[in-house]
This record gives structure tokens, C-alpha cells and sequence, in this order.
DNA sequence: CGCGGCTTTGAAGTTGATCAAGGTCGGTGG
DNA sequence: CCACCGACCTTGATCAACTTCAAAGCCGCG
């Protein structure tokens, strides 16, 4: 019985548009705060993101927030099994994406390479959900933190100089909504990594990864 | 924008084959206890169940342990994006399985009724896990039992008399680690659902739903 | 009857939430 | 260029929910 290694997802680590042969619908442009669609909007397109951050969220009637995902170039946005969707999709920067008619998802319809596209995005989705189920369910707040900067900079981290450094393009309120915590404690939680040597934070928006390792034990689990 | 209702799901509530043209693996079935597959074991085969229900797990290094998904007849079981299961599947009452080949979720391969089936019920799962997430990441203790007996109740839930009632076939440890929280609470909580006769439960594993309106009102998060 | 596993209950302890100020930064307008 | 404003972030003090630790109760089964 194997312990839980965070999905290697072998997702578009740089994006990879999909594969199709089908005539498509022009790319779509969001600038940084606009709305791609709210929960209970009918679902007319997919979406690819070609290049930007989009953040989806859902509600309770008493305003407590889910990020339920950030959505980075190469993802698919917009999956729903019954037409409607179910989250608010906001742009976090300029965004660029790349529409797909719903008819793609049904059956019979639309061109084979695509719609098995959009089974490996849909299978990928549920692989990093999981993960996402264990960073929500069991982890604490550093572990939960570290977990998502592991995750960002697999996803989107770069090399600068002797260290990584991944750029944060949502706000506290959005980690915090992301991870099941509250801005407070992210910050609390972002001093103590700063403190322990493990990143260093330039503008708020940026992190550096000094001590790749320890963030990764953390991230895992290995120690509280 | 809306509220998050929990996503109606058009998840097949009775049993539904899937459609199938092709020539199928035959049945295959586990005893309570039995294993289906282990986290890192390689993926052979998708399955539906047919009777019966399964535990999907994770499990950090020092023991944390994360239910993922109960899997209910009508479910599909051990989707991965890469080949690899990233659960412990285990049976917890007798279970039917219908086995699918891996490569049935491959581009071109197999047949398209089936490969659009895949993709549905990758749809719905991604549907029930964000659902999933609001409630771990946002709800109480109390308003995440009530989901989860809300949830069972719409999939498996029977008329008993003037009341509905719900078969628990796991334990107090399962539900705790599929809501994030511990068994004592998990405990505590049925007792406070008892003690306000919103629920009564039998043997520990037939609950009655006493007030359903009650039920719905906590697991939504009308209030707390 | 008695054993073992599961569940319940109680008391004390912790983590993270809440409440309440300040502080920082970037943009705007005088 | 500087002052101000607003949004966002940080920090501190207190609090509550849930966990942890401990012990007893229940129940099905050999």
C-alpha cells in the first residue's frame, strides 16, 4: 500500500493547444477583473486557456467562498455535466482563450481527436482534484501553503538566478479562499516560510523558492 | 451570481449500464474487505459497479488518510489521466463490477457510445468534487454530515415507512476521513443530529431522517 | 460468556478563526 | 513632486471549533 505522492500530472506543463481539424470559434479576450461566466449561466462554450489566469469560485448563501480552481494556460475550463455552470469564472489578467462548442462534448458530434482531448483534460482535472481533496482535508495551514506553491511552480515556475520563482497573480483572499483559510492565516503562514528561510516574497506577488527541498518535505507532509 | 446549490446530479441514481456495442471482460466480484487495486498498482481496467459499494483512499506518509469517493452502483471506478491508480480501492459490502479495458478511454480506440459514456461520467465526477470541495473546505462539522446523508439520500435513499432512511455500509472512521474531520466528532455530531430529532439511527448504519427539510436547510449552510 | 472491534462520551489541548488596529504600496490628482 | 486615498496585507489578542487523549459502553460473534 503506496503513500500519496502529489500526482506527477504529466499536465501541459507549457500549454499545448488541442488538436483539431475542426473549424473553431476565434479566440476570446478577457481583460484582468471581467467575468467569463457565473454559476448558473448556461454552458455554451469550452474553453482553452491560451495565455493568463482565470480563477473560478463558488458561494454559499452566507458568503463563504471556494476557489474551486486557477485556471493556467493549457487548462479547460468550463466542464459541465448537465449545461449549466457551476462556478464563477473571473479573469485575474488579461486572458486569452480558445473556445470550443459544448456540442464537442456530446457524443457522436464533433472529431474524435478532440473529444479524447477533452477526456485526457477531464481525467487530469480529476487526478490534481484529488490532491487537491488531501491539501483540503488533512494537511495545515504551512503544509496546505507549501502545497500550493509546489504546485504553482511544477505548473508555472521559473528560473531566476540561483533559485526558482513562481508569480502569484491571485490575492491573499483568493489563497486563503483557495486553500481553506482565511486571509489571516495566510499571511501569518507566508511570514513564517519567510521567516524560516524556506521563500523569500518580493512584491507580494512574487515568491522566491530558497530552500526547494524543505518546501517540498512540508508540502508532502514529511513533518507538521 | 449565484449561490452554489449542490449540483443536481444527473447521476445515474438508479444503476445504468453503460452502452456498449463491444465486447466486454466478464463481471467480476469482490467479497466486503477485498481490494480492487492499490495506489501505484497500474491501471488494467476501468469499472462499473454494479452492486455493492467501494472506498477510494489516500494516505499521507505518517498515516493521514483521505476517503476520496464512495463508489455507488452506476459509478465509474479507477479513472486515471497517466496509467496509474492514485487510490486504495477497497470493497466494503459484496461487490458486481462491469471491468471496461484501459484502452477504451484512448483516442480512436474502442467505440465512440462508450468513449462519450467515459467522458460523462468523468463530467459528473468533476460535478460531485467540486461540490465536495465547499464542503470540506467550508463547511461545519455539522453542516458536513448533512451534506453527506443529503447526498447518499438523493443516490441510495429509500422510502422506510413515513420517513426516508439511508444505509450507512461504512464506518464512523470512513465518513470522518471522507469529511475531513475525526471519528469523535463524526460521533458527536450524530448524536447532536440525533439529540434534535433531526435524523434517528438504528444499528449505526440505518440512519432515518427524521425532519429532511432540516437536513437540506444545514447541509446548504443556511445556518450554522 | 467473553473477546475484539467499533462507537460514544468526557476533559484538556491546539490550530486556525475572528475581531481589531496598523502598515504598505501603487495610483491619482493637486 | 508630493499628499492622499483605497485596496490589500500584516500583526496582535482573544476565542471557538475541532482534535487529542483517555476511558468506558455497546454489540455481534465465536
Amino acid at each position: 500500500m503506496f503513500v500519496s505522492l502529489p500526482v506527477q500530472t504529466a499536465a501541459p506543463a507549457a500549454y499545448l493547444p488541442l488538436e483539431t481539424s475542426q473549424p473553431q470559434k476565434a479566440e476570446t479576450h478577457l481583460k484582468p477583473g471581467a467575468y467569463l461566466f457565473y454559476e448558473g449561466d448556461d454552458m455554451e462554450f469550452l474553453y482553452q486557456v491560451t495565455s493568463g489566469v482565470l480563477r473560478l469560485t463558488r458561494l454559499l448563501a452566507d458568503g463563504r467562498r471556494q476557489v474551486i480552481a486557477f485556471g493556467y494556460p493549457g487548462d479547460i475550463i468550463g466542464f459541465s455535466s448537465n449545461g449549466i455552470h457551476h462556478t464563477d469564472c473571473k479573469a485575474l489578467t488579461d486572458v486569452r482563450l480558445q473556445p470550443f462548442r459544448r456540442s464537442a462534448l456530446e457524443r457522436g458530434e464533433g472529431d474524435r481527436i478532440l473529444h479524447a482531448a477533452f477526456l485526457q483534460a477531464a481525467l487530469r482535472e480529476i487526478s490534481s482534484m484529488q490532491d487537491h481533496f488531501m491539501v483540503l482535508g488533512r494537511k495545515s495551514a504551512s503544509e496546505k501553503l507549501a502545497s500550493f506553491l509546489c504546485m504553482l511552480d511544477e505548473r508555472v515556475g521559473t528560473e531566476s538566478g540561483a533559485y526558482r520563482s513562481v508569480t502569484l497573480p491571485m490575492n491573499r483572499a483568493d489563497i486563503a479562499d483557495f486553500l481553506a483559510l482565511t486571509t489571516e492565516t495566510v499571511s501569518r503562514t507566508f511570514t513564517q516560510l519567510r521567516k524560516s528561510k524556506i521563500i523569500a516574497v518580493n512584491n507580494n506577488h512574487t515568491v522566491i523558492i530558497q530552500r526547494p527541498t524543505a518546501l517540498k518535505g512540508l508540502a508532502r507532509g514529511d513533518c507538521r
